[in-house]
DNA sequence: ATTATCTATAGATCTATAGATAATGC
DNA sequence: ATTATCTATAGATCTATAGATAATGC
């Protein structure tokens, strides 16, 4: 195996790809292969610690992407809250659903342990925690009350952004951006002082 | 194959419990089998059209069971839009997480597109129907404020509350019930006129 | 000479069925 | 006599590896 390689850059994407559109087990390594027009032999060939391992090494690479993409958000909209959140929903909505309930119920049970800890403490860090940053900040301005439990506050709105991914082409309205958009007013306006 | 019979009840219950727990992939008929201490060829006596008729067969009366309970919960506080949430949210936290995302990107994979059309339409007129309804209603008596987009706060009401059942024991405030409480709060201050 | 890819195949697991044996209903 | 359960096994699929062949780097 080596670690940088042109070859080995395209399974792991494939395999991101794959592995967070259908979760663990309705992917095939086959299946990964065949998106980049290899037979799937190769694919060991790249990758240590086999179908698990490549999970294991894409998810937590996929964390890591959402994390810096929200801190971003958050760092570049300092003064308004709304902003911060439109910035996010439309960063999520452009992605595929964080399904967290899948990974923890099904995912993880195909993995070891200590690395299902790890990608989950990653989840938390890249979707939970930079709301409740942009919260804490905006009650501090003054913009919304305090809240004794933001991180409540704050699954609930990473949440309800998500459900949006959950609604049929034809029954969406305007853009699935606008149907953020409206959630998150109800949300700020339930937060103001 | 008889429709009535002890032993076909207690497969599908079985069933039930760990296609919702797990999803149609993590889950193999042996697994079923096992729950209820028989081997897994006897449930091909009991049932019709395999694994994958038995999910659609099971996920069928999974929607229909909280179809009936939240249509319940609606009529039952109808003066109130907060103790109809309330209570919805005290059966969804007391049953399994209904993880729509998994369903359609994973499970209905597995079965005829058919079927999870059908599936689909139960589950929406099970969870976001039942909270339109409470909504419209709030809405009328003036508890709430008029919003064009019923179908989309209902989704995040959904979901909000869902992902109260995704916080580990161990960040759980109070009890489940009590987050879902502080959420259904938020939302509805964001709503009031 | 080293690295990457493919062919072939082992071994495990999974769904499903045939057919023998056991349990139950009349 | 009918229904339910188990044993045994077929056939498909999946992960993983060994080893031959092709491509690339120096």
């Amino acid at each position: 195996m080596t670690e940088k390689s042109e070859a080995r850059e395209r399974f792991l994407e494939a395999a991101e790809k794959l592995f967070v559109e259908r979760g663990y087990n309705a992917v095939t390594v086959k299946d990964i292969a065949k998106v980049i027009g290899k037979d799937h032999s190769s694919l060991y060939h790249h990758i240590n610690g086999g179908k698990s391992g490549l999970y294991v090494e894409v998810m937590t690479r996929h964390m890591q992407r959402h994390h810096e993409a929200l801190w971003d958000i958050v760092q570049d909209n300092e003064q308004s809250l709304r902003q911060q959140l439109l910035q996010m929903a439309d960063w999520w909505l452009t992605h595929d659903p964080i399904d967290i309930i899948r990974m923890s119920t099904s995912d993880f049970r195909e993995i070891p342990q200590q690395d299902a800890d790890i990608i989950s403490e990653q989840a938390h860090e890249a979707t939970l925690v930079p709301i409740m940053h942009a919260l804490a900040q905006a009650s501090e301005r003054g913009e919304i009350m305090t809240h004794p439990h933001f991180g409540n506050i704050a699954g609930a709105i990473f949440s309800a952004i998500q459900s949006v991914h959950s609604v049929p082409d034809e029954y969406v309205i305007n853009s699935r951006q606008f149907m953020a958009e409206e959630i998150i007013a109800v949300m700020i306006r339930g937060l103001k002082l």
